[in-house]
DNA sequence: ATTCTCTTTTTGTCTTGGACAAAACAGAGT
DNA sequence: ACTCTGTTTTGTCCAAGACAAAAAGAGAAT
């Protein structure tokens, strides 16, 4: 960032930061594809402006969902902005259809940083229709159209932050309730619930903390972040019997894929490892065998159920 | 990784994600100080046993408390041990004689995996002594202290975020509690609270907003992890008079005061920041003018009483 | 039509060796 | 004690090439 005001320049660590792209695939996309384009300063040193970061937001986004880079890097503006628009709709079109709400009073209330009232509404849809309802029809596909609006250039990043930090705090409330009226520790299968290294977002593990909660599992939220070999440690220390795991869009698709298979041959095979969040990787590419993968948060209780019925023995009830 | 059981090996990113040392600053470092040593694969790409992951987060840990690469990356296993020795005795060293309370129970339940006993220990002290003297005489040393044993080696990774898990619930209640009991939204200033890119550690942020929530300041909570340009975006639209930061002892240290000082040029000079943590850098490097530095979440209160001093005209009382 | 395997292309990451600018240090001069 | 110099240290960037894992395509078998 060198002239502030009129025309902010950035370095490649800086566009590494923000789109996640490492700067090797930086420096091999100009050779190969012809772009980025960046320009040079002084000292030789690549200067990317405002115009060329954001269609790297924008085809990073495009990979993400599943495209190759020689066919967008290439492209030009107005091409990227209608494959990005189709993403969009398909996106849309792939929520149910009571769920596709109107979402407009909410990203306005978002806009205009009205956090009180997003928060008054998020309690009064939690007493008349409960948690489970709460996530699965409200929380779930607002993130989604949150995350599409900023997209869009309608909302900036510090409100997308207000937004996750606000239900964050409903859903931890939430979990504290329920802990509180339980008389005990809950019953088994004693799950860990965390994310891999690179994945810091941490909403997809809460909901799913908020269903087991709810199932009165017995639960150990390591928080986001958690090298593997910790991760193998926590499950001997802690008699671990299901590692559950939740992965944002943001997750580089290769790493993911990688960790997972990682994960699994440290693990013995008795240890289940479940696996959602919003991810494209989830569906779109092979997952190991041996790792469960969750299209929704609500479709934990069944896997509850199905592992209280696999280990009837390990269950006190 | 690639014999899992007996020796286990590590790539170079995986060495980037696990020590926070770029593989860029690795490669060089080998060349210049004969350090560290891997072994190559087939194919002649560089393989890092345990030992060298170790010691190299070590010499990380060394560093980011104000040692010099040429002076210790070449030494010895043993040298590097006594430094490492001396470097924790020092920070012992440099908590309050009150606050050297005994930690030993403490990090024995979180040995022993004993969340249940932690957490009631906490309510314990919360009810005994007040928020304000739980985070200053138990929450920030007991943190500490667990950094340290897990650097010790007597606690894992886990263990630290069970810690952080338990604490950060605590806290949270704590404010959800104080802001139902207001009866309106506070008074000014209006704080921002979050961290900058590259720091994903929200506990001190947490602790932070426990004194301003004490102090019945209007907050503005946007979780770790914003961009630059999206905290001016929001310093603009929610009117802020605050920015306040937290780094953590992991945050690099270079990048800490470039981007503090990219953010300083980028707002008005009425906008305070406000910058604290445990990260060294704070007090060992020369800090841009116009940032504040705390050295204790405690400190914010003063900090607040000033800004209300300064600007009385802003104060609805 | 689907599933499997083999081959080719695509793509990200690693390599070496060199260069440079910002940070930290050290010493002289207010 | 502080400020201004020049020198050394140190992290990051560059270029061009190499390779292995992932994805796609082709063909055979179920």
């Amino acid at each position: 960032m060198n002239s502030p005001s009129s025309h902010p320049l950035w370095s490649i660590a800086d566009v590494e930061r923000d789109t996640g792209l490492a700067k090797d695939t930086l420096r091999v996309w100009e050779k190969r594809y012809g772009f980025p384009t960046p320009g040079r300063d002084a000292g030789g040193e690549r200067q990317y402006d405002q115009n060329q970061l954001q269609k790297l937001r924008w085809i990073k986004r495009l990979i993400d969902a599943g495209h190759r880079p020689h066919q967008i890097v290439s492209r030009s503006d107005s091409e990227l902005e209608v494959m990005v628009r189709a993403l969009e709709s398909a996106n849309q079109a792939c929520l149910d259809p009571e769920a596709r709400f109107d979402v407009s009073q909410w990203l306005q209330w978002l806009r205009d940083n009205q956090t009180d009232a997003l928060r008054r509404a998020l309690q009064d849809h939690l007493l008349r229709n409960g948690l489970a309802s709460t996530i699965e029809d409200l929380v779930a596909p607002l993130s989604v159209q949150v995350g599409l609006a900023w997209f869009r250039g309608e909302l900036s990043i510090f409100q997308e932050h207000l937004f996750t930090e606000t239900v964050q705090v409903m859903l931890r409330d939430s979990i504290s309730v329920l802990d509180k009226q339980a008389a005990n520790r809950g019953s088994p299968p004693r799950v860990l619930l965390t994310t891999l290294p690179n994945e810091h977002h941490a909403m997809g593990l809460l909901m799913a903390e908020c269903f087991l909660a709810l199932e009165r599992c017995i639960r150990f939220p390591l928080g986001p972040n958690t090298p593997l070999v910790d991760i193998v440690g926590a499950v001997q220390e802690l008699s671990i019997d299901v590692v559950a795991m939740s992965f944002s869009a943001h997750m580089p698709a290769n790493e993911t894929v990688q960790q997972l298979r990682q994960l699994r041959s440290l693990l013995p095979d008795q240890i289940q490892l479940w696996a959602g969040g919003s991810a494209a990787v989830l569906h779109t590419r092979r997952i190991p065998k041996g790792v469960q993968v969750l299209r929704k948060a609500s479709g934990l209780p069944d896997l509850v159920s199905a592992w209280r019925q696999q280990y009837p023995n390990k269950n006190p009830l």
